[in-house]
DNA sequence: AAGGCGTGGAA
DNA sequence: TTTCCAAGCCT
């Protein structure tokens, strides 16, 4: 008979192999009673749904540097928010982040809530960033269930139904395990163990604080979990990108509609994105059409572009010109980034 | 409540 | 090349 998991043995190897980040504070000090700054858990949990630590940091770097605090966030223009998380993805959490630092600081005094309910009332909070908070934050014993939870958890305790059913059983084995104290500790050593130790493809349970308790190990099951429901293939939609630039050398784009697909980010003027597009340029002009085609991937289908470009004087019929001084392809997401970059070779000079 | 919503790195 | 998937939320 094996002795059950104890969060001790993971909070022991934590204190030993806890990842730096720029968001956290490090067992050690927070053992002296250095507390996280819930601004900044806020802003690096949101920018870490779904999303890679490593993609994360220099965002999270930048975020902090233009904007502080929660305060200095509510005052930032629209489009300097969206801009500067151009390239990170789920463009919807920048809108809400926006939305959440507004009702913070001019309904909540600049300060974020101390409960998780509270938490979670505000926009792009949901049920794991909530707990995140709480726990990182506050030392609250709230259960974080992520990804790497739910590996870790299937895991240990075999759990054999797939996801998404056996969420419920996941959260609720998760918030067991929780600790009354050291919570902040113990969610992130969580997460830290599965990101490290208890991968999905070759996971290193030789290391493993939990190896002893382990289930899944111990039947020799461990790479088979979490179980998770076939997903739907992608299809293909096609798409045509337009480029162009006035005789003062401007761009034009436009900002996209606040809802659906890169809502609230620039992009270049282009037809509907399916299996057949209709031509829908934005300017009477002779367009030319660049020979290669722009290729991305979008959570759910592929897609492939053709970039038409063109100089002209006539007035289009959507968008507006931005100054050559003031564009910025960063601020772009990353398929009209690639936009510009299969299209700029046509407006360098001779 | 099932699907929309980004991106880049790893295998 | 393709697939997987990474600290999910919203509708």
């Amino acid at each position: 008979m094996r002795e059950p998991a104890s969060s001790d043995d993971l909070l022991a190897w934590y204190d030993r192999h806890a990842r730096q980040m720029p968001w956290r504070v490090p067992p050690q000090d927070r053992a002296k009673g250095i507390a996280p700054d819930p601004y900044r858990i806020w802003l690096s949990e949101v920018m870490l749904q779904q999303t890679t630590v490593a993609a994360v940091k220099d965002y999270f770097v930048k975020f902090t540097s233009l904007w502080p605090t929660v305060v200095d966030l509510a005052a930032a223009e629209d489009a300097d928010v969206m801009a500067a998380w151009a390239g990170l993805g789920y463009y919807a959490r920048a809108r809400n982040l926006l939305k959440c630092a507004r009702v913070v600081t001019t309904e909540l005094g600049g300060i974020f809530p101390t409960t998780r309910e509270g938490l979670q009332a505000l926009p792009g909070i949901g049920p794991y960033t909530s707990a995140a908070i709480s726990s990182i934050a506050y030392d609250l014993p709230e259960a974080v269930l992520d990804g790497n939870v739910e590996r870790v958890m299937a895991r240990l305790y075999a759990i054999e139904t797939p996801l998404p059913t056996a969420k419920p059983e996941l959260m609720a084995l998760s918030q067991a395990l929780t600790p009354p104290k050291r919570a902040g500790d113990y969610a992130q050593a969580v997460m830290d163990l599965g990101a490290t130790i208890c991968t999905p493809k070759n996971p290193a349970c030789g290391i493993c604080p939990w190896r002893d308790p382990c289930e899944a190990r111990a039947s020799g099951i461990a790479t088979e979990l979490p179980r998770k429901l076939a997903k739907k293939a992608k299809p293909v939609r096609r798409g045509i990108a337009y480029v162009l630039r006035n005789p003062a050398g401007d761009w034009l784009l436009e900002t996209r509609p606040e809802k659906g697909l890169l809502g609230g980010m620039l992009g270049w003027p282009g037809s509907e994105w399916n299996d057949a597009p209709v031509p829908t340029p934005p300017a009477d002009t002779d367009w030319e059409r660049v020979e290669v085609e722009v290729r991305h991937t979008f959570t759910h289908f592929h897609l492939i572009l053709d970039v038409m470009t063109a100089n002209a004087d006539s007035d289009p019929n959507v968008g507006k010109f931005v100054p050559h001084a003031k564009f910025r392809p960063t601020d772009l997401p990353t398929v009209m980034r690639k936009v510009f970059d299969a299209a700029k070779h046509r407006f360098e000079q001779n």
